[in-house]
RNA sequence: GGCGCGGUACCCAAGUGGUAAGGGAGAGGUCUGCAAAACCUUUAUGCGUGGGUUCGAUUCCCACCCGCGCCUCCA
C-alpha cells in the first residue's frame, strides 16, 4: 500500500508519488512571529510533522522547508509597541517557537527560511513578473494583475465574478486597479522598516516570500505545500499566481490543508477568553506529549474540538501505552515464543500503517495500537506471553512511535531544560504545595512555570529500596508513608510482579 | 449570499449499502497487605432533523437545522 492524500487542488484523495524517485520536497507555512504561537497553530504544525514523519516512514528522503514570516503589519506594530527593533523582536519569538517545537517533538526541517533574509530574491521574482506584464506600479507599490492569470481561483475554487469591486476596502489599503489584485511590494510608510532595492524603497507583500523561498530551496515545481485551511485563500491562491506566472510551470503538485482547532465548540479568540498558547497549557500542568497526542489524534481534515477534558484523556491514553511498554520490557515471562502472538504484533503494525496511508488517518492508527496493547496485556495476564515475544511488540510500538512520538517519558526533563519547571531544594515543597501548581515568572518575564520539588533518580531508587525493605518486614505504615512522600514530590509508585516501578506525575 | 469542513454513546472519535472500531469516564468483578497498573463484564435497536431510492441506509439522493473556516495579509 502507499500513501493516499487529499489534494485541495483536485478536491480528491489521490495516490501520492513524488516528482523525483525517492525524494519528497515539501514546504509548510510556519508562524508569523509577532507573538507566541497558539494551540491552533500547533494543530497545523503537529499535523505537518505527522505528514513529514510518515513520508520518512515510507522510506522517502524528505527535504522540508518552513518559512518564518518576520515582517508584516503585526510584527512591525508589536515591535514598535515593545520599543525594540524588528529583528530583535522577531528573534525573541522565533526562539520561543523553536523551544515549542522541541517540546512537541516536531522534527527539524532542512531549512527555516526567514522572509527578511530573502528580500533580494523577492526583488528578482517581482522584476520577472514586471517583465512579463503581470505586475504594475502605483504610488510606489507594485501589484499583481490577477486578470492576466487565467487560472486564478483554481485552488480555492472562487468565482472571480462574485467579488464585487469596491465592496470593502481597508482604510489604509493601497490603490489597486482591481480589488482582486494583491500587493507584491509595499511602498514605505512613515516609521516602518523598509529596504532600498532596485524596485525602489519598500517592504515585501505577504505572499511573495513563500513563492520565493519555496522555489529557491525546492525548485520551481515541488511535491507538497501545506498550511492551515484559512491559507487556501488568498495566500496560497496568490502564491500559485505569482509563481506560475513567473515560471510558466506548475508550482505545487499536492496542496494539503489542515482544518482548524476550536475550543469547546467555539472559535478560539482572545476576547472569548479561550485562547491558549502552548505555554499556557504547560503552566496548567499538562505534559507536552499529551498536547501533541491530542493535536495528532483527530485526523487533520476534521475540525478539532479542544477541551481540557480531552487533554486529560490524551494524557491517560499515553500513560496506558507507556505502562504497556514498561510491562513489556520489565516483567518476567517464561522462556520460549508464541508465534500466534508475534503474528498479532505484526498485524497491528500493518493495520497502523494502513491507517496512516489512508490520508493520515491517525485515529485508525491509534486504534490499531490499542487493539494490540489489549491483546498483549490479556496474553500476559493469562500466562500465554513468552520471553521471546517481547521483540515483536516492542518493534511495532517503536514503529508506531516514529510517527506519534509520545512514548518517551521525557516531559519532565524537557520542562526543566527549558526552564518551565523550576526545581526546588528538598524540603522546600513543604512551604509551597506541589499540588498548588503555583506559577512564577521566570526568564524574561514572558513565560511562566510550575514549581516542583525535584528528586534525582538515585534518591527515588533509594526510597524505593527502603520501602521494599519495610514491606518485607510487614511494616506497611512505614512503606505507605514513603509512597505518600514520593507522591508529594510528584513521583508515582506501582508495585508489579517484577518489582516496583516509578514514574513522574 | 458564495466556497469548504463537520454534526456518531457521558466526553474524544473511526467507519461501512448488510446491521456500530478505538481511547477516556462510570458501574460490577479478578489480582493486590493497601493503592496503582493490568485483565474480564457492562454503558448507542442508535449514527443532527424530515423525506426519498433500496430487499436493506448511519453509509446514496433531496430539503432543512446547528457548529466552524474562508470570501478583508488569521494555522
Amino acid at each position: 500500500m502507499s500513501l493516499r492524500l487529499y489534494n485541495t487542488l483536485s478536491g480528491q484523495v489521490e495516490e501520492f508519488t513524488p516528482l523525483e524517485d525517492n525524494r519528497v520536497r515539501i514546504y509548510t507555512c510556519g508562524p508569523t512571529v509577532y507573538d507566541y504561537a497558539h494551540i491552533g497553530n500547533y494543530r497545523t504544525f503537529v499535523f505537518q510533522d505527522i505528514l513529514r514523519r510518515h513520508l520518512k516512514y515510507r522510506g522517502y528522503d524528505v527535504v522540508h522547508v518552513i518559512n518564518l514570516t518576520d515582517v508584516d503589519d503585526k510584527t512591525i506594530r508589536n515591535a514598535r509597541a515593545a520599543g525594540v527593533p524588528l529583528r530583535e523582536y522577531t528573534d525573541r519569538y522565533i526562539e520561543a517557537y523553536k523551544v515549542d517545537r522541541q517540546l512537541l517533538n516536531l522534527e527539524e526541517p532542512q531549512k527555516f527560511a526567514r522572509a527578511t533574509e530573502h528580500v533580494d530574491d523577492m526583488v528578482k521574482l517581482i522584476q520577472a513578473l514586471e517583465a512579463k506584464g503581470f505586475a504594475y506600479r502605483n504610488e510606489g507599490s507594485i501589484y499583481f494583475r490577477v486578470e492576466k492569470f487565467p487560472d486564478y481561483g483554481k485552488l480555492s475554487k472562487i468565482d472571480l465574478s462574485g467579488i464585487r469591486a469596491g465592496a470593502r476596502v481597508d482604510a489604509d489599503e493601497y490603490d489597486k486597479a482591481n480589488v482582486r489584485d494583491f500587493v507584491l511590494w509595499k511602498a514605505p510608510k512613515e516609521d516602518e522598516p523598509h529596504w532600498d532595492t532596485p524596485l525602489g524603497p519598500g517592504r515585501p507583500g505577504w505572499h511573495i516570500e513563500c513563492s520565493v523561498m519555496a522555489m529557491k530551496y525546492l525548485g520551481e515545481t515541488f511535491d507538497i505545500h501545506s498550511g492551515g485551511s484559512d491559507l487556501i485563500f488568498p495566500h496560497h491562491e496568490n502564491e500559485i499566481a505569482q509563481s506560475e506566472a513567473a515560471t510558466g510551470k506548475p508550482f505545487v503538485r499536492f496542496w494539503v490543508h489542515a482544518e482548524h482547532l476550536i475550543v469547546n465548540g467555539e472559535k478560539m479568540s482572545k476576547s472569548l477568553g479561550n485562547y491558549y498558547t502552548l505555554r499556557d497549557l504547560i503552566a496548567k500542568g499538562y505534559k507536552p506529549a499529551a498536547i501533541r497526542y491530542l493535536l495528532a489524534s483527530v485526523p487533520y481534515r476534521k475540525p478539532l474540538n479542544f477541551t481540557f477534558d480531552g487533554l486529560h484523556q490524551a494524557q491517560q491514553s499515553i500513560d496506558r501505552l507507556r505502562n504497556f511498554r514498561f510491562r513489556l520490557t520489565k516483567e518476567k515471562f517464561p522462556e520460549g515464543e508464541n508465534p500466534a502472538l508475534q503474528e498479532r504484533a505484526q498485524a497491528a503494525r500493518e493495520a497502523f500503517e494502513e491507517g496512516m496511508d489512508d490520508n493520515l488517518n491517525t485515529a485508525k492508527a491509534e486504534a490499531a495500537i490499542f487493539d494490540m496493547v489489549r491483546d498483549a496485556n490479556t496474553a500476559m495476564d493469562r500466562g500465554e506471553f513468552r520471553d521471546g515475544d517481547r521483540g515483536a511488540f516492542l518493534d511495532t510500538l517503536e514503529h508506531w512511535d516514529r510517527i506519534f512520538a509520545v512514548m518517551e517519558d521525557d516531559d519532565h526533563a524537557k520542562l526543566v531544560k527549558f526552564g518551565f519547571i523550576k526545581p526546588l531544594a528538598k524540603g522546600a515543597a513543604d512551604a509551597i504545595s506541589w499540588q498548588d501548581e503555583q506559577k512564577i515568572a521566570i526568564g524574561n518575564g514572558y513565560t511562566s512555570a510550575v514549581l516542583v520539588e525535584s528528586l534525582t533518580e538515585e534518591e527515588i531508587e533509594n526510597q524505593i529500596k527502603e520501602r521494599e525493605a519495610a514491606r518485607r518486614r510487614g511494616e506497611y505504615a512505614r512503606s505507605d508513608q514513603i509512597r505518600d512522600n514520593l507522591l508529594k514530590a510528584g513521583v508515582i509508585l506501582e508495585d508489579t510482579k517484577s518489582g516496583t516501578r516509578w514514574k513522574r506525575k
